[in-house]
RNA sequence: GGCACCGUAGUUCAACGGAUAGAACGGAGGUUUCCGGAGCCUCAGAUACAGGUUCGAUUCCUGUCGGUGCUACCA
């Protein structure tokens, strides 16, 4: 048995019968079908109007006829339709839902899947730092979304690759490092920081050194863009670069040291994450070089044009991108050279069929630049590049400025949420029972799970709101409590287990009604949303979905007793609906790359 | 200036061109001898503005106003 995805199943049937009954061939993707809006009686909806040009007759009349058509072809799945004005809705059958209930208690694992990508190959690139300083809020976004984004397509039958991409080289890991060797070289050790709060912390006082020294040269009368191209540490922070482009080893070796330490530092952040090891690193450092062979490819092509200066161009005015540098005149690389070799790079190592970037919209630009660049080189890979763009994450104020110290940092934020979570924890007082570790694991994953949920639940396109004021919240549309939810229900588990109660496959007492039936709903349409997660790359779907989930529990756990229940019918249902609760929020949290406890 | 993205309750977010625009926080009010009250139930509260296309527009098009980003021989 296969997951059944009931909107397509019910466009298909309704495409073969208007094909049978009209000679009308469509698209049936084409066809609307929707849930049934609350305060309507029905599970499904088909939407008349669209049909309305093809001239067939009124609704009424194409809705009577379809309805009747679809009951026929369908007798296992529909049992009733309701025409009101250009709407089609259908009511599934008990036994249909009852199918898909037993199917998902009997095989989670297969049930809760869906095979959309039949194993095709697709590589996410996140969240690809720079690494003069630490993570911060923006990161925790990108991290989270090409994360759980993986998961997603994983459970839809893709196999994923995570790749990172390391912004290794520049002038500004040099400031990083000037800054860092003026003022007396100190391991993470002998600071007490982590590596890459050590090079953050330099990158700082690289500017702060900086600031200064245009101040004095402004005080001797020049305006600020002299002084900037005069003060000292700008001339010594470019010369820095130029031997490291030149690999003197003066500057190599400790560029690497001080590099090496950044990577333990973020790899630390990744675990506390949840993060899974990518699968490859790539380094800036290591694929620039190839970036300027593909430049003189282009060149004897065609595609690009070298400027008198000897600088290098692509030509993309005719597609409203303008022209756009490839090469420096100097012959070194610029950012765009690099990520034309890394492009290339993952395909000749994997052979993907798609390569999906996590990157902010603040790069729209320059990503639609780097695809048109590939496709116009003939790369075949370029038509399976995509750039999932993502919205900044805001202050209330604007934008997070670090000139400002007003970044949020990963690692601080992440504590702050554990010990709030640990003091909501022992004010509810459930977790008596628990050892000192589990007890912080549990305050762990209730912090990381309302950050997640926190950037996880909004659109990725849209830009978004952080108030650090008022702290990310606990209750109402969260992750925790999606959490609490799912503790509940293995709560009522244990409990039912303990007098000897075990979920089974049992039919459903008729008629089911109000919340019982609401839950049941939610359930079987996890196939649909999961796909629809997938076509918009949009962990935001997966995350509503589960927040829905835990509301129609939270009403039917209220209004319908479940070891208390007036028959035995009805209590051994509500069990299954409990079990499977309890199975979906854990697969799809799982799938926003969040834990769910069994108490908190 | 050019290009792109975005304007939905006080605030943060939903709504493949479909039915009376959903939630959450905050506000007002209820709810615990009953499986976990981080819950549940009421109430008040929104599509920036003006046109257009459509049977139907928060959604698509045009314009206005407002916000953000990009427009570096930085990465």
């Amino acid at each position: 048995m296969r997951p059944i995805r009931l909107i397509p199943l019910l466009q298909q049937a309704s495409a073969q019968a208007l094909a049978d009954r009209y000679g009308l061939t469509l698209d049936p993707a084409t066809l609307v079908v929707q849930r049934t809006s609350r305060d309507h009686t029905g599970d499904y909806t088909l939407v008349l109007f669209p049909l309305m040009k093809h001239r067939l007759g009124s609704p009424e009349a194409i809705g009577q006829t379809l309805g009747q058509d679809l009951l026929d072809r369908l007798p296992d799945t529909l049992a009733a339709f309701d025409l009101v004005k250009g709407f089609l809705n259908l009511t599934l059958t008990p036994a249909a839902w009852c199918r898909w209930l037993h199917f998902a208690l009997a095989e989670p694992e297969a049930a809760l899947r869906l095979d959309l990508g039949s194993g095709q190959k697709v590589m996410l690139e996140f969240p690809s730092p720079n690494t003069n300083k630490p993570l911060h809020l923006g990161h925790l976004r990108n991290l989270f979304l090409g994360d759980s984004l993986t998961r997603i397509l994983t459970a839809a039958g893709f196999t994923t690759i995570r790749a990172n991409l390391y912004n290794d080289k520049g002038i500004h890991i040099c400031k990083s490092l000037l800054a860092w060797q003026r003022e007396g070289c100190q391991t993470p050790e002998q600071s007490g920081l982590k590596g890459d709060h050590l090079a953050g912390k330099y990158y700082v006082r690289f500017d702060q050194l900086l600031r200064e020294q245009i101040e004095q040269l402004k005080a001797q009368g020049l305006d600020e863009e002299q002084a900037k191209a005069q003060a000292p540490l700008q001339q010594e922070v470019q010369e820095l670069y130029r031997r490291w482009e030149a690999g003197d080893p003066a500057v190599v070796e400790p560029w690497r040291q001080m590099n090496t330490w950044v990577y333990a530092g973020f790899e630390q952040t990744f675990r506390r994450l949840g993060l899974p090891p990518f699968d490859v690193n790539y380094y800036e450092s290591e694929t620039y070089l190839r970036g300027r062979e593909i430049v003189e490819e282009g060149l004897a092509q065609g595609v690009f044009f070298r400027k008198p200066d000897g600088s290098v161009w692509i030509d993309l005015s005719d597609e409203k991108l303008d022209e756009k540098l490839v090469l420096r005149s100097d012959g070194t690389s610029v950012y765009i050279t690099q990520d034309l070799a890394t492009a290339e790079l993952k395909y000749q190592q994997f052979g993907i069929d798609r390569s999906i970037y996590v990157i902010g919209n603040e790069q729209d630009y320059h990503m639609k630049v780097l695809i048109a660049t590939l496709k116009r080189l003939g790369k075949p890979y370029a038509e399976g590049m995509y750039h999932l763009s993502y919205g900044m994450v805001d202050l209330p104020t604007g934008r997070m400025k670090s000139r400002e110290g007003t970044v949020v940092d990963a690692d601080d934020l992440l504590d702050e949420m554990t010990a709030t979570a640990a003091a909501a924890t022992a004010e509810l007082g459930k977790t008596e029972s628990l050892d000192a570790q589990s007890l912080e694991s549990l305050h762990h994953s209730l912090g990381l799970g309302a950050l997640k949920y926190f950037l996880l639940k909004v659109d990725p396109a849209r830009r978004m709101v952080f108030n650090p004021e008022d702290s990310i919240d606990f209750k109402g549309h969260t992750g925790t409590f999606i959490q609490y939810t799912h503790a509940r229900t293995a709560a009522l588990l244990r409990k039912a287990d303990e007098q000897g109660y075990r979920p089974q496959p049992v039919a459903a007492p008729e008629p089911l009604a109000g919340a019982e039936l609401d839950l049941v709903r939610q359930l079987y349409h996890w196939p649909d949303a999961l796909a629809e997660a997938v076509r918009d790359y949009s962990p935001a779907v997966v995350a509503n979905y589960a927040y829905d989930l835990a509301r129609a529990y939270s009403r039917f756990y209220t209004e319908a007793p479940v070891l208390k229940a007036d028959t035995v019918a009805q209590r051994d249902f509500r069990l299954l609906l409990t079990a499977l609760t309890r199975q979906h929020l854990a697969t799809v949290l799982g799938l926003l790359g969040i834990e769910a406890p069994d108490r908190m």
